[in-house]
DNA sequence: AAAAATCGGTAGCTATAGCTACCTAACGTG
DNA sequence: CACGTTAGGTAGCTATAGCTACCGATTTTT
């Protein structure tokens, strides 16, 4: 296998802490495909079958979600190492739930899901790690989404704010500290508009609750922030 | 091993496709911790140290998520052979995100997750079902979760509505369909407000796109409901 | 079979948040 | 450094959906 392929596959989260020529003896009974797109094709297309879990070895990848009537909204932005379908690898589903769109010229790695859980009997310390870090990778990816599906579920402007300021305030330990996201971000996040966004925000500033420039805010009120969160 | 246990775990999606002799082998490597709870009693505490993958041998649990300010929503009820804490296991976050409560006395197997993924070499054919079945349960809850932030971040509710009559219309592949929730659980799943649901719903129907009556819905104008969907 | 609880539809009122539009401050690029 | 672009705050208007209240129908309990 190509030594610059094998490196950006160490650096990927399926391979880690697997060494390199770990990896390369694995490659053989892992048979991986590697195809190349260009700019502006599909890479995978939404509801059409399951392809195998995807390692985007070089370009830049959209994964889009694609309504009947045509719409398509970006959900994110994939790079060299990331990969795309593994929830759907070990899952009965055998369609792509989105599609992944080629932004430049991509070289992608597809590997066949039941490899993984493989034939493979010699069972070689790097396959160990594999399943580790697919099993911490769907845990984690699981996990996320979990918390995402709290902040959606959550009624109030005021009360999505609070809840996140206050867990940003639990990470940081300051009353000031830098948000990980512009206001359009967590404005997505939230599932809220931006506009609607910034004007609580501003709210809850002239109630003497927080001070804010971009994404820097601090606390002035911890309590009020806290009855806030209801 | 108790044979009224292994006759639970077998039933348990974790242990699927093991046979009871199997599962008695391997439990002996998995250092399972079995104990009992009084009703009423917490099973697991939110922001506590994790316990290890559970396994809920008898009784009735609830899953339920407290504020800050103490007010309580229960995530999900289980019952024997259900598990708890699966997404916790092999991600790098070491404290309960919800809590769990016996309803009714209860007792509770729990599997350290390290075990899993275990030293246990004399790799038997459980063995690797018993990591299959971990990766497709994980799989299984991502994609779940990953339809409810769909469902979350729709804005309308005609459109949330919309989209979901018409997933129900494809499984079905009928015109006439029974919905497999009620009212009040269909507008928990969506987020909304169940009269603000009923009302749409009503909307909808003198609009001559559907007719309805409980759970049973007929699709009377599928190009508007597609529509509607956007 | 009567009583109680759940389920679901309707109506009116109102708070909320989305949208458009606009403007200023910061950033980045040739 | 001038230009365009992105990020973000503000304002006014309005549609939307939440809430309360109520009532009839259905299911469950006793």
């Amino acid at each position: 296998m190509d030594a610059n392929i094998v490196k950006i596959l160490v650096s990927s989260p399926i391979f880690h802490d697997i060494s390199p020529s770990q990896l390369d003896i694995m490659l053989d009974c892992l048979n991986p495909k590697i195809n190349t797109y260009n700019k502006n094709s599909y890479i995978a297309v939404q509801g059409e079958p399951y392809t195998g879990l995807g390692i985007l070895l070089s370009g830049e990848a959209a994964i889009i979600k694609e309504s009947a009537s045509g719409s398509r909204v970006i959900m994110t932005v994939i790079g060299p190492g990331d990969l795309f379908g593994e929830m759907i690898a070990f899952s009965p589903r055998k369609h792509w739930p989105a599609s992944v769109f080629a932004q430049g010229t991509c070289s992608v790695m597809f590997l066949p899901p039941e490899k993984i859980i493989g034939e493979c009997t010699h069972v070689c310390g790097g396959y160990k790690q594999l399943i580790k870090n697919m099993l911490v990778l769907l845990s984690t990816k699981a996990l996320m989404l979990n918390q995402r599906v709290e902040y959606l579920a959550i009624k109030g402007m005021r009360e999505k704010i609070s809840i996140y300021l206050l867990e940003q305030y639990k990470i940081n330990q300051k009353n000031t500290f830098v948000l990980p996201l512009k206001r359009n971000e967590l404005a997505d996040f939230l599932s809220v508009s931006r506009t609607a966004l910034s004007r609580e925000l501003g709210r809850m500033r002239d109630e003497g609750i927080i001070e804010f420039y971009r994404t820097s805010v601090k606390i002035n009120n911890l309590a009020m922030l806290r009855r806030g969160a209801e």
